[in-house]
DNA sequence: CGAGTCAATTAGGATC
DNA sequence: GATCCTAATTGACTCG
């Protein structure tokens, strides 16, 4: 059995003798059940084989070269038809079948970034959102505290006061609401600064990670 | 039904 | 030796 060295520093050593077997090469002319069965031949050996018979998997480690030009292609298209990926199995003396499961392990990975970040994201979001009910909950305890009399609740609109009503909780947002003859109204109960920093916060919040 | 993709998993090798 | 990274396998699923 004859194995061509490779320009490429991928090798698999056969811990039996020193011979080491280019994991790279091409089957030619053949499917890739030749090259696993040609493949197979040099790796069965009696020492490299278990008690049952079972051949241990020899693990292929790609060249920085590979990984780069794998990577280059993967920031261009995140899956490769057929024709790509024979090419680029070619280009890199690797079998079609490799350059796939690269490309699947490559997107799983992707993937399990994206989920990552999406996570601390939400994370950071939920964090400020409790701070941001905390602070509503104490600001509708000191209102609460102050409340004497029937509340006098200035028009945001007419600058008027509207007619006496009920201050009372919204059970479903928790903020603060006027129950008054004309309908509920929405009271802001928040300072003109926590306003804003609740608004830039909505505005900086990112789409991607709503989906 | 075959081809392609994905999620889950296994296992080899590197690194600490 | 534990842990991490990643190549490879397997089985389920989708789609034309």
């Amino acid at each position: 059995m004859a194995f061509s060295s490779s320009n490429l520093d991928l090798t698999i050593s056969v811990p039996s003798s020193a011979r080491d077997l280019d994991m790279n090469r091409l089957p030619s002319p053949g499917s890739d059940d030749e090259w696993i069965a040609s493949t197979m031949e040099v790796v069965v050996d009696e020492e490299n084989t278990t008690n049952d018979g079972v051949v241990p998997r020899k693990k292929l480690r790609l060249s920085k070269e590979q990984s780069r030009l794998l990577e280059e292609s993967f920031r261009q298209n995140h899956t490769l038809n057929p024709r790509q990926k024979e090419a680029l199995a070619s280009q890199l003396k690797l079998r079609p079948r490799q350059v796939e499961v690269w490309f699947q392990n490559r997107r799983a990975r992707s993937k399990l970034k994206q989920t990552e970040m999406e996570f601390q994201y939400l994370k950071r979001w939920f964090e400020f959102l409790t701070k941001q009910n905390q602070e509503l909950q104490s600001e509708v305890e000191e209102l609460r505290a102050l409340q004497v009399g029937p509340p006098t609740v200035i028009s945001p609109h007419s600058r008027e006061p509207l007619p006496a009503s009920t201050l009372t909780t919204c059970p479903r947002c928790e903020r603060v609401t006027t129950i008054s003859s004309r309908g509920a109204s929405l009271i802001n109960t928040t300072t003109s600064t926590n306003n804003t920093s609740t608004t830039s916060a909505l505005q900086s919040r990112p789409s991607s990670a709503a989906g």
